[in-house]
DNA sequence: CTGTTAGCGCGTTCAG
DNA sequence: CTGAACGCGCTAACAG
């Protein structure tokens, strides 16, 4: 009755041998039914529950996978969890949520756990990975939105500068040529794109930007905050601003209206990603979306495909990004320049 | 040099047992100093590293936790992860974080992966639990925040009367009398103790709240919208809102201003949790903080007393709130009737 | 269809 | 201080 009977006081009470129990659970029909019967009567009378830890031992996989995100504080990780749990679930693997804090001790320590054998896989959404790891010996491993220039391992990709260029282009086409840009942590790759997309395009447009008018963060909500004073410090104006996450957006949207600049009346906001922050946000906030639940799934899936050793070691799926307009960005002001100097 | 050199290879290569490794890893005080090192240095040429799985099998143990969490895309868990993270990282635990999404079938595949010995124990933060488990059998677990009415388990709680009559008070004290209160999932627990607080808070202060002013909601921003819509619906009058989350304190704030109301000048709004949502806000918000870090350090160290075996069944640790005051409450207008039927 | 057997890699006796 | 040997619970051969 309690939990602690195993597979041979089954047998035992079955009059059968351990094999047969292992075989009526895990391969039913190997096994004549009535035999699957007599042996599953006795695997609920004596409450047996087989031991994960013996079966993972003897089969050397744990079915458990790592999702080793940047900083767990972040809520855009929650959907990505909730794809890879879905996709896992239904092929019988767990996964285990870790945070690397952006420190790439931490992630080493989970990286460490993987060649320990704690877990089969490691997902990692982390862009700094430690170098003296010899490639030769890494275990599993895939990425999600992230690059590690010096790896080849199989990644899920967003176009980050088409992504920055959508956002550009659609401030652009509001009538806006004074737009600010508020950039992730540089120089990470992810960051240089989104800068990349956001120059390109203006100087395509014919309105090149002043380099003023590029703001460095750090994906913080404070940081949003700080971005606006700094560009009112630098005394250049500006009329939009596309901030490189949602959550700097709304930073930003914030402390312009304690300035007293309404948003989108004074000045258009677009962030990226498409958070809780986006709908929570007031007026509810245009953004560029990315499918973090889709990506989750695609990561997983990769994932799945690596361990079961069918999966080239560069491939690559790049997932789409989408404009979605909301509510906190309207057309430029003919007289443009009443922001100035506010 | 590869990761798949095991104890056997080391013990070969520096010409001692097995034993002695095992013992210059776990317990190097009982071996001699040099034969400490000659080990020593065949475990890193060769690249061992201890096989976890093996070792967890013999110690029948995992070192891992599950922290099983309501509704995994609620940021108020993201704290208490980390809290728990510190506390289990520093004690030599893992933490696989689960996603009950409020769905019992859920829960109950959790409790059968510990029992299956994926993990040792887990933290539950879920209001449900299936009844057919008979107490017995039941795996190491402790509570966090919930009430499960028919167990007893170690549990961190907070004082969810008590904080809502916090709220409530500074509301009173800012001159309302009119007061709203959009509450969570009724019947459960901590939704009714919040409620409790409200209604007793306002009933000894002599303005015993007319009851059409109690909106329940399901903690989401929609039902905070809707809850606003409500309430205007039913044609009752009220000056300010106490919302039984930030979540819904945001929802209700959006839903105001699209009217035409302003916070706090219109009505005052107050939230509860202290999540980032709080901050984010616009207004920020004046919320009733939970210790949402130290509600996770508690709640693991209940959980390794528990595995270690020393912890009464029903030990019960109470963490403190503490009213926020930020900027979306404000005194009442003397002339408060101007929201009313707006 | 079923039973027998041999480990998976490690920790822990118990002798020396 | 060290070595030999056993077994944790299960699954995967291989025989019947």
């Amino acid at each position: 009755m309690s939990g602690s009977a195993n597979i041979r006081d089954v047998a035992a009470m079955a009059g059968v041998s351990v094999a047969t129990v292992s075989r009526t659970l895990k391969n039913p029909d190997l096994v004549r039914p009535e035999t699957r019967e007599t042996v599953l009567r006795c695997v609920a009378a004596l409450g047996f529950v087989p031991n994960a830890q013996a079966r993972h031992f003897r089969r050397q996989a744990t079915d458990t996978v790592i999702l080793l995100v940047r900083d767990i504080s972040n809520p855009f990780y929650l959907d990505v969890f909730k794809g890879v749990e879905d996709v896992a679930s239904s092929a019988g693997y767990k996964v285990l949520m870790g945070d690397a804090r952006s420190d790439p001790a931490r992630v080493h320590h989970y990286i460490e756990m993987v060649r320990e054998r704690h877990a089969d896989g490691l997902i990692l959404m982390t862009g700094s990975m430690p170098v003296e790891l010899e490639d030769a010996g890494l275990p599993p491993m895939v990425v999600a939105l992230e690059y590690l220039p010096t790896r080849k391992l199989p990644t899920v990709l967003i176009d980050n500068e088409g992504a920055a260029a959508m956002a550009t282009r659609h401030l652009l086409d509001l009538g806006h040529t004074a737009i600010a840009h508020l950039s992730g942590p540089v120089p990470e790759v992810m960051s240089v794109a989104r800068v990349a997309g956001w120059r390109k395009t203006l100087t395509d447009a014919g309105v090149p930007p002043d380099e003023r008018l590029a703001v460095r963060g750090d994906f913080s909500l404070a940081s949003g905050e700080a971005a606006v004073d700094e560009l009112y410090g630098r005394g250049v104006f500006f009329s939009a601003i596309f901030a490189s996450n949602d959550e700097m957006a709304v930073g930003a949207i914030n402390r312009l209206r304690e300035r007293g600049v309404s948003v989108p009346g004074g000045v258009s906001v677009i962030g990226f990603d498409d958070t809780i922050f986006a709908v929570a946000c007031n007026p509810p906030l245009t953004t560029v979306r990315q499918p973090q639940r889709d990506i989750g799934v695609e990561v997983m899936r990769l994932m799945i495909e690596r361990l079961e050793g069918r999966l080239a070691p560069d491939a690559q799926v790049v997932m789409p990004t989408e404009l979605v307009v909301r509510s906190s960005t309207a057309p430029a002001k003919p007289d443009g320049r009443m922001v100035a100097g506010q």
